[in-house]
DNA sequence: TAACAGATTCACTCAGTTAATCACACAAGG
DNA sequence: CCTTGTGTGATTAACTGAGTGAATCTGTTA
């Protein structure tokens, strides 16, 4: 039913969206309500929005605060939304500003006492999509010399990611990436420069997982940076979420073992018999 | 007392930033302690966040899913924040795909009734120092022959304002920016081109409002676009909010008004004991 | 002017959420 | 075996927001 969505259906979500970005649903549902109107009085949008007449003064005074809506004192009010352009700058410079200050103060807090160990053998657990995209676009930046990575699906293949990419064939390091699709391989191809592509046999990886056990994740990922830095990540199928598990040390048991499975993959790729 | 803040109302404060960006009051407290530890486990951040300790684990747990903090799963846990950048980056993303998605979802509601009259000798209000920014470019963008602004504070000059400038006068516009200070005049004057700037005696506008009545709010900005459109604004001392009117209409009782009083302060600057 | 209708504000109830505390199961070490 | 500390879950209290109706204000009409 993707792409065939009731207009009601897509207000709806954009409520939701609203609400995530820090409005309350009377609120998000009058700017919706809005925004469907060139102007509107308190009655019309109480018809729209389906809330309680009564209420969407407030909202609205919310959002004329929030620089959303503009109101017109005459009696009785109208109110009209901003254009939607001025809207969601308006909403992306209130989060900037908000993020940016955040990150002066957290470089002001952050010294405290910094005893450091050996962080070898960790293996540290991380989530959300996002950020794993972030951490691996962070660890192809800082690689010093290989870097080796599998992708499992087109979604790994962003903007970011190829750029990574090419800023790391330009510092001189090797990159060598597996895919799972002839498609995904000349997509890289084309758009990373001195990179090694080659599509992977790996059924054993991206197969159902045998029988029992593992409701067939998928992997998502896998990043072997330098030999001792690893990054790998699934998508887990019922709740559409990636996980990742992170670790680094040479000697680091996951490390050690992502390291022996590349290498065979590496050697396969040399055999004719490979693909 | 600016400049000068302890360490804790820092932290207090970026937990308010953290809440206002989404997070729980538990969960900001904990990501803010987090990060000012290279690592740390349960009780470690119940001390430094002053959150109860079995509430930590659950925090952790949506700020992970959230993609901020990555986990050890070994006994006890350790827990770490990702690195500011990253973190920064993470949240960042995640509202402008929100940002963009409810953009592209109001875009396809918008189309409903549309029975537009006459918008003349309207005057809406709205608020929010950004989204009176925003129109304000907004406005100089649209100008078909002719800009008077005035600026109150060096609050008004940002790099948006220049620039909305240099492409209105490169579009042939006539530009005419009246200030309150030779700072502000020589600033316009030299980061935009063929503009006519004047510091302004104004005085009436931004000294005291005489006596009683209003208490000494300021002029902000004073914006008349072609002769038939104004935003004014007024910032609000007591609350530091910029809060501003737009008319549109030739014939609009704000707008006369403005261009009335624009027109004496034209013919005075010409005149040499003007200043 | 009096009465009226709609507009607007305010105060209140109810429900869901979150903060805060407690009780308990479990593991490691003495 | 007891002690200490980790982790999970249940319970209560405080708060916030949704929803509703009464009170106030406005302009209009008889």
């Amino acid at each position: 039913m993707v792409g065939t969505m009731s207009s009601d259906d897509t207000q709806q979500q954009a409520v939701g969206l609203l609400q995530q970005l820090g409005l309350k649903e009377y609120e998000a549902k009058c700017f919706v309500a809005l925004s469907r109107l060139p102007k509107g009085t308190a009655k019309q949008i109480s018809d729209i929005a389906d809330t309680p007449r009564t209420r969407v003064y407030d909202a609205i005074r919310v959002l004329e605060a929030k620089g959303l809506v503009e109101i017109q004192h005459s009696s009785p009010q109208q109110f009209r939304a901003v254009s939607l352009d001025e809207a969601t700058e308006t909403l992306r410079q209130q989060y900037e500003s908000r993020v940016d200050e955040l990150s002066a103060m957290l470089e002001d807090i952050e010294p405290v006492e910094l005893e450091e160990e050996t962080t070898a053998h960790e293996v540290w657990g991380l989530s959300s999509a996002g950020s794993i995209a972030a951490r691996t676009s962070k660890l192809i930046g800082e690689a010093a010399g290989e870097v080796v990575l599998v992708v499992g699906s087109d979604g790994v293949v962003t903007d970011a990611l190829i750029e990574s990419l090419n800023e790391a064939t330009e510092r001189g390091i090797s990159v060598l990436v597996g895919t799972v699709s002839e498609d995904i391989r000349e997509q890289l191809q084309s758009r990373v420069t001195d990179i090694n592509v080659f599509v992977s046999e790996l059924k054993w990886l991206h197969e159902s997982e045998n029988s029992e056990s593992d409701d067939n994740v998928t992997i998502e990922r896998i990043l072997l940076v330098d030999r001792d830095t690893i990054l790998l990540s699934s998508l887990d199928p019922s709740t559409a979420e990636e996980h990742a598990v992170f670790g680094r040390g040479f000697d680091n048991g996951l490390v050690v073992l992502t390291r022996r499975l590349m290498a065979s993959g590496l050697l396969s790729s040399q055999d004719p018999g490979w693909n």
